[in-house]
Parts: C-alpha cells; structure tokens; sequence
RNA sequence: GCCGCUGUAGCUCAGGGGUAGAGCAACGCAUUCGUAAUGCGUGGGUCGGGGGUUCAAAUCCCUUCAGCGGCACCA
C-alpha cells in the first residue's frame, strides 16, 4: 500500500501501481472525467502511468495552469500528424510550447503556405474528434534509431542519438501515428479542444545553426475555450493598433525609405520627443557625474584594430576606404584600390579611451564617467532591421565609467538606481535583467572573465535584483547586465546596459596613477539607461499607445477657435502658453469644430483648448483632455499655469 | 544573411493579359458652425526598379530592391 497526499492534506491509502486516472475516479466519476494530467510530487506526468511511491499529488484540469501547456503541446503533436497525413515525405523535428501557443518545425521541400492552413486546421479537428487515446510507450535507443531511420525520419533520428545513454526513448502514440516526446500528454485527443489556431509560418534553422538546413515552422495559437481564443485575437488586434511604426506614420513622427534603409528621418514632431528625451537624461546624467563629450564619427582602421573591433566585430562596421573618390563619368568609383580604411564607429568606448587617456590620471580623478549621446552605426544583417527598434544608425546615451576595482560594486549599484529611477519616470515596471556571460568569440583571459562576471554578479546579488542568466550572450570584451523591454506585440528588446571591461583598458593601454606611485589599469564599466534613443522612443510610443504623458507629448496643446470669431483671442491664448515654454499650436481653420476635435484627437494630443465667443467675454478656455468625452470651462490664467506645470518633466 | 509572403494615388485597399479604380487625404468654392468626419467640385499613378514572353503586361516569367512574419545576429 502507499500513502496519497492531496493538495488539501488529506491524505488516502492505495495499491502500489495505481494510476493517476484511477484514483480520480475514485474521488467521484466527474473528476476522471475532467482530468487530463496528474501532478505527482510537484512534477507534471501523466493520467496512465503507474504511482509506485507514497507521494503528493493533484489532478490536474483544463482550467488549472498546467492546463494550457498540455492543449499546446498535444495540439503540437495533432498538428504534425495532420501535416504528415496531407503532406505525405515531410519529415518531423520539434514542435515545443511557447507563450500564447506552439510550433511545429518541419522538412520539406517545398515550404507550407498560409493558404495550407484551412486544411490542416480541418485535419487536426479530425483527430480531436477521433478521440485516440495518448499512449506512451518506452523503447530501446536501437529500435527508436531503426523505425525513425525506416519512416524516413532522419532529424529524429538525429534526436534520439543526441539524447543521453541513459535516458529511456519515450514514444507517445495516438491512433497510427506517433512522435518521440519526452511528455506528458493528456489523456486522448478529445481534451485538446478545438480552440486553436494556425497563425503564421516561418523559416527556422534545424537546431538554431546557420549553416544547417532551413525548416519550416508553422506557429499557432492554442486555449481552453473559443471565448479565450477570441480574447487572445482580439488582444493582438489591439496591441497591432500600437505598433510604433503605424502610429509613426499616422502620428506623423518619422519615416524611413528605401535609400537609407535602417536609417531615421525624424520629423519634426518626433524630433520633440527626442529632444525632450534627450534633455531629460542630460539632466539626470550631469546630476549623477558625469561629463559629457563628443567624439569622432569616422576613425582610422588602425584604430579599430588597436580596440579588438576590427577582429571580432568588422562585419558589424561599415568600412570606408580612405581614398578621393574619382568623380569622371562612366569610371570607377576609386581610381586606385583602396590601401587604407576607416570606418564609422559601431561604439563609443575605444573613443572615450582615447579621452581618458589625454594627460596623466590619478587615483583621485577616479571615478571618470564620460558620457555621450553617441551616434553610432551598425551594418546589420537586412533581416534584423524593424523599424526603430532595430536600426543601422542608432545613439545611444551613452558613458563609460573608468574607475579602480575597489569601486566597481559602488558604481554598478549607482547604475542600476539611477536605471531604475529613470524607468519609473517613463512608469516601466515590466522589464527583466539578465546577466550575459562570456561569449565565444571574445578577447581577454579566462581570469579576466571571471573577474568581471563575478563583478557584476555581485552588485545584482547586493541590490537584491531579480535577474536570469543568458549564457554565452555577452559583448566581446566583457560581460553584460541586460534590462529587457518588450514591445507591443511581445518582442523583447535590450535597452539599459551594464558592460563590466577589464580588457579594453588593456588593450588600448588606459592607465592611472595609483596612491603608491605606481600605474595601474583601470577598470571600464560600458552603459547606457536608454540603450538606443531610436529604439527606446519606439518602445515608448508602443508603452504609452501614442498618448505621450505631456511632458513628452510632441505637441501638448491646441488651441482651436469655434468661429472666426475667436481667432484674435485664440491667438492671445496661444501665445500665453508659447510663451510658457509649451508646445501649443494654433488651429484657426475655417471648419466645424467636430472636426477639429476628432483630428486632433486622433493625432492624440493631450490637451485641446476650445474658444468661442463666450470664452473670449469670460476670459475663459473650454478644456477637453485626451480620452474624456466632457469638457471643463477654465479661467485662462489658470489654465495656462496648470499646462505649465504639468509639462513639467519628472526631472 | 536564410525561408515564406507582400509591393497599385499621400494613407487604406480593389482590379490578375485588352484605355488604371474606390474611400479617406490634398486642392478650389460655398458654409461661421459649441466638442470625434458640412456640402459640392477638381487634380493626382511610366501599378517598387530592370529584363523577358506577347500584337498587347499592373496582370505571366526571370532578376533586383524594399517592406512584413519568423530564423540567425543584436542596442
């Protein structure tokens, strides 16, 4: 006999081999029946397989958790049979769980389309209804290698010999067809539901390589009911609604064209932003230290090569001979090949070295934080670019911060406050740290490395930070602590930085003199709060769906006149609040103030003051915020100053 | 860079071998109006670029560029 512990303490004596399907049922038939999984010692597995120990368990539903992660995953494997059955010779490979669904990654020559999608969701449904019960099986590696390697299947094939020795080949069966799976799975086809949907297909490399062969993946979503599914639907329609590059064009911010791809024409009303931004973090920057400072846009190769960039980093860079181009028609570009190259700077770092390293430095010159509004580029792969988020030509705010090994947990705290200030200022909350360690291709010792992962590890640990671990996702030269931001359809982006350097110092031979008299190296902390301004005012547009808190706002005010009228008084409250320093603007035109309204609603300014007659005998403007649908009759004066002072920025 | 899809007016989109369309926007005229679209009229395009097939190409084929969705890469 073994004990059974239930999740409300109670606890009930079984025969050793029990099932997790028969001791629901023994708690009431409804309960077996609503059962899908079981959940033994914590651990999720599944309804069929024998209970040997005495152990804590709970059934688990549809409605629990766990619930969701099994549809997706069953729905996985209902959707690869379908594709198998209506597209006989493709091959399988990995079909896992993500957020909101699942994906399948198959082989074949020739890629599925959207327009496949009708049939194979036509098929799944099929198999729900066959209601096949799930069916694992355990083999031996030799006949899972051998009836794989006969079905044709050579990326599972690759899979089982991959797997560990000792671990047994789990098969899980549904009717005819079957899939390697390491489970759990539910009990039959029947509890996936039919609230799925296929929603994109993709090319994926087979295990993430490169240089190994393309698959196609075909993505789709999965729920416990229809009413769910619809709720997701809708919630995409919505945050498509705040993607930055539609309210970019529509809000009239930015563009970007074909002969500059990657590149930001900001318009004037999105250079606002950047501006206030901008001044914002220059604030924020000379309060916490540090100095500010431009350096060279286009540097000689030599130097490139002298920081390391030009090794690990040249296919990032975009190059420039350093030749007089030849201007006579119909001849090449350069007369001579090109002997000597710069390039345009990908960072800022090796250029504030070069700062650091005018005259002597002391001990007591340290900490140096050097800042810039760097303007960087980058020569992405075509692929990668989307919008702002991921440009050719990006700046950053900035700084490296020279400072002796004794003050790097200090400066790293000093950091990570001043991030989480700032990113309070703009009411992010959502954001995850991870700490990024040693990546292949990199320069400095081992020693070097663990010095600094060990740093930042530290200061994270000492601030009581949450944070992940991605390894292997470091910079070249050191380390990062990076703060991840995601977007309005759920990518995530990388936007503060903290880059602990022992090894460019190094390099380009940064010294200081210490209080013994002796030199020493410093020590380089590379950071940046808003990581990219292009990207950070794309995911500001995205966080705040275009409607900017008014000390951002591009335009903060209009002043609209309802007749003629009122245009000589309109223009008198238009230029109180110019004359605050506030982004007003002016709308006299001879239209309905219906109009007036909606278009500058929809252009989501915050604040729009109505004048008519009346307002002009009051000396009064009619207030109608952004988002309400009323209005409130506001004498000007104190209309004017409270605009004022909200316009305020937080710092 | 790789796989797939897309590219027609400023924007959103229809048309898929036989004279280039709609709505909104723009412009003109009328309208002076009280909180999310006033009415009428006018102009606007070598259908992303290049090449090919054809009597004829926006439409079919090839190629190239860009955008979109992923992957790989990354602030």
């Amino acid at each position: 006999m073994i004990v059974i512990t239930f999740p409300d303490g109670k606890t009930r004596d079984y025969t050793a081999g029990v099932t997790g399907y028969e001791i629901a049922d023994s708690i009431a038939k409804s309960l077996a029946k609503a059962a899908i999984a079981v959940k033994i010692n914590g651990e999720l597995s599944d309804l069929s397989l024998p209970i040997t120990e005495s152990s804590t368990i709970a059934i688990v539903k549809r409605e629990d958790p766990e619930g969701l992660e099994l549809i997706r995953h069953d729905a996985a494997h209902i959707m690869a049979e379908a594709v198998q059955k209506l597209f006989p010779g493709t091959q399988v490979t990995i079909g896992p769980t993500v957020e909101n669904g699942f994906y399948y990654d198959f082989f074949r020559n020739q890629p599925f389309t959207t327009e496949d999608f009708e049939a194979i969701e036509a098929e799944m449904r099929r198999i729900v209804e066959r209601g096949d019960a799930f069916v694992r099986e355990v083999w031996t590696r030799e006949k899972a290698i051998e009836v794989f390697k006969a079905k044709g299947e050579n990326f599972k094939v690759e899979l089982i010999q991959d797997l560990p020795g000792t671990e047994d080949i789990k098969i899980y069966r549904q009717g005819d067809w079957f899939d390697l799976c390491r489970g759990p799975h539910m009990a039959n086809t029947k509890q996936i539901g039919t609230a799925f949907k296929l929603m994109k297909v993709a090319g994926a490399y087979w295990r993430g390589d490169s240089n190994r062969q393309m698959l196609t993946r075909i993505y789709a979503t999965a729920w416990r009911t229809q009413e769910e599914l619809d709720a997701h639907l809708h919630q995409l329609e919505e945050a498509e609604k705040r993607d930055h590059r539609k309210l970019g064009r529509e809000m009239n911010l930015f563009h970007l064209q074909e002969e500059a791809h990657g590149s930001v024409f900001w318009h004037p009303k999105g250079y606002e932003i950047w501006v206030a931004l901008e001044a914002y973090m220059r604030r924020r920057l000379r309060e916490d230290g540090y100095k500010e400072v431009k350096t060279p846009q286009l540097m000689d190769s030599r130097f490139w090569e002298a920081s390391g960039h030009w090794g690990k980093y040249r296919e990032n860079m975009f190059v420039v001979p350093d030749v007089v181009p030849n201007t006579n028609e119909g001849e090449k570009v350069f007369k001579e090949e090109p002997k000597h190259f710069m390039a345009l700077k990908p960072m800022n770092c090796p250029a504030h070295v070069q700062i650091f390293k005018q005259g002597i430095k002391s001990y007591r010159d340290l900490p140096l934080r050097l800042a810039e509004f760097g303007c960087c580029h980058r020569n992405e792969a075509h692929g990668a670019l989307h919008g702002l988020m991921r440009v050719r030509q990006f700046t950053q705010d900035d700084a490296h911060i020279f400072c002796r090994e004794d003050q790097i947990l200090s400066e790293s705290i000093k950091f990570c406050e001043l991030t989480k200030a700032i990113y309070q200022d703009f009411g992010f909350n959502n954001y995850v740290v991870k700490l990024e360690t040693r990546p292949e291709k990199r320069i400095g010792s081992d020693e070097l490395w663990d010095k600094a992962e060990n740093g930042l590890k530290e200061a994270i640990d000492k601030l009581g930070m949450n944070y992940e671990i991605s390894p292997g996702d470091g910079a070249f030269y050191g380390p990062k602590l990076a703060f991840i931001v995601k977007d309005a359809i759920g990518r995530e982006w990388g936007c503060a930085t903290l880059q602990l350097d022992f090894n460019l110092p190094d390099r380009l031979d940064a010294s200081y003199t210490g209080e013994d008299g002796q030199k020493h190296r410093p020590v380089m902390l590379h950071r940046a709060v808003l990581g990219s301004i292009e990207r950070f005012i794309g995911i500001l547009i995205e966080n705040f769906a275009g409607k900017f808190p008014m000390w951002l706002a591009p335009v903060q005010c209009v002043v609209a006149s309802i007749t003629s009228d009122a245009d000589d008084y309109a223009r008198k409250v238009h230029a109180q609040l110019k004359e605050k320093g506030i982004r007003a603007e002016l709308d006299l035109r001879n239209e309905k103030i219906n109009l007036k309204v909606r278009e500058h609603s929809l252009q989501k300014v915050p604040a729009l003051y109505v004048v008519g007659a009346r307002e002009e005998t009051d000396q009064t403007v009619a207030i109608r915020r952004l988002g309400s649908d009323g209005q409130s009759i506001v004498k000007l004066s104190e209309a004017v100053e409270s605009l004022a002072n909200e316009a305020k920025p937080p710092y």
